[in-house]
DNA sequence: GGCAATGTCTACCAATTGGTAGAGAATTTT
DNA sequence: AAAATTCTCTACCAATTGGTAGACATTGCC
């Protein structure tokens, strides 16, 4: 079937567009001359460039919610589990930029997508808390408030990946090794963060 | 002078609109409704729509540099300057988030200005980081690669103002209090970080 | 008062934008 | 083979975009 492949070849070339130069700057004929098509094409698939936004957001939060199965499905525990899943997002960050351009995209507060994506991301949400919990009352991670956790993981992961981009402007091309480096930092940084408190009786 | 007045006036909402909507999503007519005037007035002041966003992106690389230079003026040494720098631009990226909109937009590896923010912001990144070496070598900081350190300060700033954004996007509205135990947080993560080594002998 | 400079405006314009209408292949179904 | 469905195309269109040309007002200067 020809048409559902040219649906998927949209779907890849919008995320990368969507991504690298935002919504607005993103115009359905450069997209199609990206695409060797029509821009009709585009609108027989998707009716409108709204629509065609929403699914790539649909499509990228999938992709984002399967690398957090395929990453949760080595069944570790605690700190393993942590790390698992964040160095997965990490490595995604890293070879697929756009997507991460695609969240920023989509975080901005007058984004009319913000709530959409929050949508299909609370889901992940709620499983990475209540994962967080779990590990927390079996005591094998630190006691602390999860939704703050979970947002300072977000930022650190996030952070680390801009700083990338940042690194390129301030005028250094970021090496291979420094960006092992800063993800071997990162991780020390989990561990301090989340290591199970040694076992001191409860505070009064 | 009403006039120069105008041009301040065009540069404040611009900065407004082009940090919270993007460089492409910003119409000159919509920016001149906001202003109440003609397009043609904004045309006056500033010959073109990218002349005027890199007047924008200079004019908000100036007012960073003076928070920077407020809070160096002090005369504080170490840790206590590092606390005071991170907390004056905190504070001002919670107040105008604009500004913090504006470096994610020029931020974006393909815009056409982030070379030219890159020159601006380069003068600032120069002197934190000869302040580092120099604190660093006087003993008042832990010693690390000046230039990661740097870029991990901002990343923890910016991470942090972003993940409020992100928290109105999963559904919390985030309280003041919750911001505040952020900063309090990042402080202490900063202690952690920069705090000089307890006097051990170099290693091998 | 006359005059030049400054600042804002009205009137247009060419290019680009997202989107509609519907023709014409190609493929599948009957 | 005929008919129906699926897919991509050409031909347009109305609205918006950044930008030009130049009229009109206001101000300070002589």
């Amino acid at each position: 079937m020809a048409g559902s492949d040219t649906r998927r070849r949209i779907l890849d070339t919008a995320l990368a567009a969507f991504g690298r130069d935002g919504y607005a700057a993103t115009s359905l004929d450069a997209l199609a001359a990206d695409l060797g098509v029509r821009k009709q094409t585009i609108l027989y698939w998707f009716p409108s460039k709204l629509d065609l936004f929403e699914a790539v957001v649909d499509d990228a939060a999938e992709g984002l919610a399967d690398a957090f199965d395929e990453a949760a499905a080595g069944g570790l525990a605690g700190l393993d589990q942590v790390q698992a899943i964040v160095d997965r997002v990490f490595r995604l960050a890293v070879h697929r930029p756009e997507v991460l351009g695609l969240v920023r995209e989509v975080t901005r507060p007058e984004s009319p997508t913000a709530s959409r994506l929050g949508a299909r991301i609370r889901p992940l949400y709620d499983r990475a808390r209540d994962f967080l919990v779990r590990e927390m009352e079996a005591g094998r991670l630190r006691r602390s408030d999860p939704a703050m956790l979970l947002l300072s993981l977000y930022s650190a992961v996030v952070g680390m990946v801009t700083e990338l981009e940042v690194q390129r402007i301030v005028g250094f091309e970021p090496t291979l090794r420094s960006t092992v480096m800063r993800r071997r930092e990162l991780m020390r940084f989990l561990r301090a963060a989340l290591a199970p408190d040694p076992p001191t009786p409860a505070a009064p």
